[in-house]
DNA sequence: TTCCCGATTGTA
DNA sequence: ACAATCGGGAAC
């Protein structure tokens, strides 16, 4: 994990499909496997870090290993892997995951009656786990966060898939999204 | 201090 | 196709 974690966000992106994330909660334990994901970097007029360290921004700039959470749409907050150097402004969009374990307490936080619908989007996998604010954000990964373990299979290579990123204005055409082709728990297909 | 808009989602 | 909903950031 520490491998992949320093790595530039669009090297890393991929290689972070498989890795599981678990959050250890008072009701119980949660764990997905990452299916999606997507790369930003602070030379992308897409990502936050482009214009900048900010208060919000400023987990984008800490090293690799740490978390950047945000709130957006006026409801909606989203995870992302803090990856690559300090000062780099790196990070990996969490967009959709399967869920492996505390699956019913996934559906009592999202409302929802069909296990696909549970963690299919960026803002679904943060609800899921329960997510409610950006208290996480500027956090390191480990037990008292957010736990990043590593594939427990062999992710096919000629199982990713790679397509622009979902829901931006700037940069479309970069090809810096990245998601297991067979899952069914992408948050759309392409 | 004002104003615009977004790395989305659920509903019509 | 579109409303819901509000904080961040740029502009004034």
């Amino acid at each position: 994990m520490e491998a992949v974690i320093s790595l530039p966000a669009i090297e890393a992106a991929p290689k972070l499909l498989g890795c599981q994330l678990v959050r250890y909660t008072p009701q119980g334990i949660l764990r997905l496997k990452i299916v999606e994901t997507e790369a930003y970097n602070q030379d992308d007029p897409a990502s936050h870090s482009f214009r900048g360290l900010t208060k919000r921004t400023a987990p984008m700039f800490a090293a690799g290993g740490h978390l950047y959470v945000y709130f957006t749409y006026g409801m909606h907050y989203c995870l992302n892997i803090v990856v690559g150097k300090a000062g780099r402004g790196e990070v990996v969009l969490i967009r959709a995951a399967e869920p492996l374990e505390g699956i019913d307490l996934m559906f009592k936080n999202r409302g929802v009656d069909r296990i696909q619908l549970l963690t299919n989007g960026p803002a679904k996998v943060t609800q899921a786990l329960g997510i409610k604010d950006t208290n996480l954000s500027g956090k390191k990964l480990g037990k008292g966060a957010l736990e990043l373990l590593p594939p427990t299979e062999i992710i096919d290579q000629t199982n990713i898939g790679v397509s622009g990123r979902v829901g931006i204005t700037r940069a479309t055409d970069q090809l810096w999204r990245f998601y297991l082709k067979t899952s069914p728990f992408v948050s759309k297909k392409s």
